[in-house]
DNA sequence: CATCTTCCCTAACAAGTGTTTGGTAGATTA
DNA sequence: TAATCTACCAAACACTTGTTAGGGAAGATG
């Protein structure tokens, strides 16, 4: 990180579309190469363009990585608030949740496969503190489902709760590390397949 | 990448055991930080000494990283071979494996999360082809497990055996992300409480 | 027509990168 | 004591990094 001075954004307008294209070739390239390894002129070679012209629409390459992060969890709980607000049981709290993570690795594939690699350095860092809020409320709505499942006895209340909820999390999103959109499965389906799994094993009942 | 001319080792001799404690320090700071985020600078201050130093005992950073990944993928076939050539059924086949598996996980925690965050870009160098090579004996060994478990009646047959595996494979090694030795659970505890989910599920049995 | 706006290019910058070269203090060996 | 070896330091190297400044082509607007 050679520079770094002032943060005011240019006084031009880029227009929000080119924006939200040149963000989502970003969010592949990250993904796909991690994010230090990705360079800027690797970006601007995948979007067709040189590497100081990424800065007519953006300040820096870290506010390239914010932003294909918080939009992505914005839309995230977007989609978990609606379900946490339903009056569901516990059991079809799980279901839906676990669905509307696949819908969500469906679309923000490149998204969540950056959020997984490298939110664990970026937490430190106050520009990226809403990690850390998203990853609590993340967590505390994961347990309340399962403590609540366990109380209703829909849940088997002989595991350790906290290793269950990782469990469930990362079952869940490394799917994004190999989920490809288009490949046979829709999100929904690969959804019901994991939770015949967590919930009912893969063992043959006795 | 600056330069890079021959690779012929230097004709001093460094001792095996300076090596393997800066490769054990060096692991710690590519788990932590990154392989593209550590400098050789980094690694040079936690081992208490300076970046120029590390090229007495090896010749690159790449070098470095190498022998962490070969070091604990030969040990980790060390274990699973001798799983593999015992006469066991298969539904034990996979307690063993997992339970190998989180003891490895505590044994080489680092190149364990080294391993999964960088092994993706690396496979494409002919230098790491060794990753390739290992990830197709592991597929097989586990889809191998899991199809003698299907024919001998013991795992459920109307699940997708590959999703299974892919199901199986992350939900253990992306523990490695957020176990730390010495944290109240052993390997070989969290290795029960895992099958026990992955085998008969969180939900109750009705 | 002239002016402005949008979007990109050219060309450079300062800091940081992995790596090399030559030297040297201290222990070990002859 | 002299020679050798081990493990490191000091200082530089060639190159890459994110970023900036100034300019210009094409279209929209007055």
């Amino acid at each position: 990180m050679p520079k770094q001075k002032q943060q005011k954004k240019p006084p031009v307008t880029p227009s929000p579309e080119r924006r939200e294209e040149l963000l989502r070739i970003a969010a592949d390239v990250f993904a796909e190469q991690g994010y230090n390894a990705t360079t800027v002129r690797k970006i601007a070679d995948a979007a067709g363009m040189l590497a100081g012209s990424l800065y007519y629409h953006f300040d820096s390459k870290e506010s390239m990585l914010e932003e294909i992060l918080r939009t992505f969890l914005t839309e995230l709980w977007d989609g978990y608030d609606s379900v946490l607000s339903a009056p569901l049981g516990p059991r079809e709290t799980l279901e839906a949740l676990v669905t509307e993570s696949f819908r969500e690795i469906d679309r923000h594939r490149s998204a969540v496969a950056i959020y997984q690699k490298e939110s664990k350095h970026l937490v430190s860092q106050t520009r990226f503190e809403y990690l850390v809020e998203s990853q609590q409320r993340f967590e505390k709505a994961w347990l309340t489902t399962l403590e609540r499942g366990v109380t209703d006895g829909v849940f088997r209340a002989d595991l350790d709760i906290r290793l269950a909820y990782r469990f469930v999390r990362d079952t869940v999103w490394v799917a994004a590390s190999w989920y490809r959109p288009g490949g046979g499965h829709s999100p929904e389906e690969i959804a019901r397949q994991y939770l015949s799994m967590v919930l009912d094993g893969i063992a043959v009942r006795t």
